[in-house]
DNA sequence: CAAGCCAAAAATTTATAAATTCCAAGTCAA
DNA sequence: TTGACTTGGAATTTATAAATTTTTGGCTTG
């Protein structure tokens, strides 16, 4: 999910049908098409403004990421949750993520050291909620949070890896986001994220990988608790 | 890459986009498509006999896979190859097929085992070469091979692990393709199967895990070398 | 009440049109 | 004369509109 930016300008998709699987691909993550909601192509045509060909080359593109499946003769339909799914991504990004993060510091450099402590920095600084009293969550946190995890592990040297790691926190900021939209309150992420790069900074890999696991259980389990209760 | 096998009849895909993604895919594979070759739609219309739109979905889709690359407003081309990428495939596979097979022996039933034990069996009574004087590639011995490895990972307990560790196989097997049609010398994988074997039926994680990451850096040596030095 | 048929809706595919890129020939300046 | 830059047309990709299947849901009929 790459944020196209160039000289502050967001930089046109030179496609129509790019430009539609992006706005697709947001537009599910962030859950305002809901799981399990059909995508018929009249709707989408309507919605997004194009023919059938741009959408459902972005729709088959969205396929194989798993965020949508296509029944066969049947159309599409957003990717339904679970419990089970929440679990098994969150298990898996553990173990995946912690084997890159492994690599990350065995392959530390300063230069990398520094864009890490740069980036924690930017995240501690960007309040959380726009919104001091109620809370409302601000895109800009959400960006420089995923910037931070994904430098993380992006010195592991592994393109593949790291795309499949990309694949991962997509499928999973579904679950938070419709987590955020249930309950109003916040976890304090905060210090975890200090903890985590100190332990890095330290070339503890051990520390840091359970720190990282922890990290993303504490999340799940957040996350199980204001979706399973529903408010 | 599922074989659709249902009562030995070769089960029809629903949709002639599905047919085409799937021969496309195996056509890529086997290197028949060489890599870097251009994706021209007009050829591709006439030698699978369909129409643009089913062969736009296909294409679309291998995309994500990384299988081909999109240009945008300039065509599809087959992925190229690169010894940089033959390196970097192998390293992932070792790291991620290491955690998966862990599990899995950490998982084991006597089902697992006994599933693996056939598979090997089989593989074992497979030949290599359909011709025994001169190698001709075994397509059978291909399906066992496979299926043997995918057993190996398959008792993890993560359906997207299992996913991406199909699709690192998958574009490996696209060197093993190149490397076979340079080189008729085969190397001999049938103790390195049986001593993998040995190791899981006696729970012996570490032991398996070093011996699959050892079988896998073989055959990319082999590979790398077949390819690096052209016959 | 179940099975089968018919009409409407929806997905898939083909055919047509528009936009973009590519290539080569030609022009101009150094 | 050479090299870089423009220009026109052909080729190709992308998008839209129309046609073809396939599914679905209701209705009739046994």
């Amino acid at each position: 999910m790459s944020i196209g930016i160039v000289h502050g300008a967001v930089e046109a998709p030179a496609t129509l049908a790019t430009g539609i699987y992006e706005r697709l691909k947001a537009d599910i993550l962030s859950a305002q098409l809901e799981p399990g909601r059909k995508l018929q192509l009249r709707f989408l045509m309507e919605h997004y403004g194009a023919g059938q060909t741009p959408l459902r080359e972005a729709l088959n593109r969205l396929t194989t990421e798993d965020l949508v499946v296509g029944k066969e003769q049947r159309g599409f339909f957003v990717q339904s949750i679970s419990l089970e799914e929440l679990a098994e991504l969150t298990k898996t990004r553990g173990w995946v993520e912690g084997t890159a993060l492994r690599e990350s510091i065995a392959n530390a450099t300063p230069a990398w050291e520094e864009a890490l402590l740069v980036a924690h920095h930017r995240l501690d600084r960007t309040p959380r909620s726009l919104n001091p009293d109620n809370f409302e969550n601000n895109p800009e946190w959400e960006r420089c949070h995923r910037k931070f995890h994904a430098l993380l592990i992006g010195n592991c040297g592994s393109r593949p890896l790291i795309a499949f790691c990309e694949q991962l926190a997509d499928r999973l900021s579904r679950y938070r986001a419709l987590s955020s939209r249930k309950s109003f309150r916040v976890r304090k992420v905060g210090e975890e994220h200090d903890a985590l790069l100190r332990a890095v900074l330290d070339s503890q890999p051990d520390a840091a990988v359970e720190l990282l696991v922890a990290h993303y259980g504490r999340t799940a389990a957040f996350i199980q608790e204001s979706i399973g209760n529903p408010t």
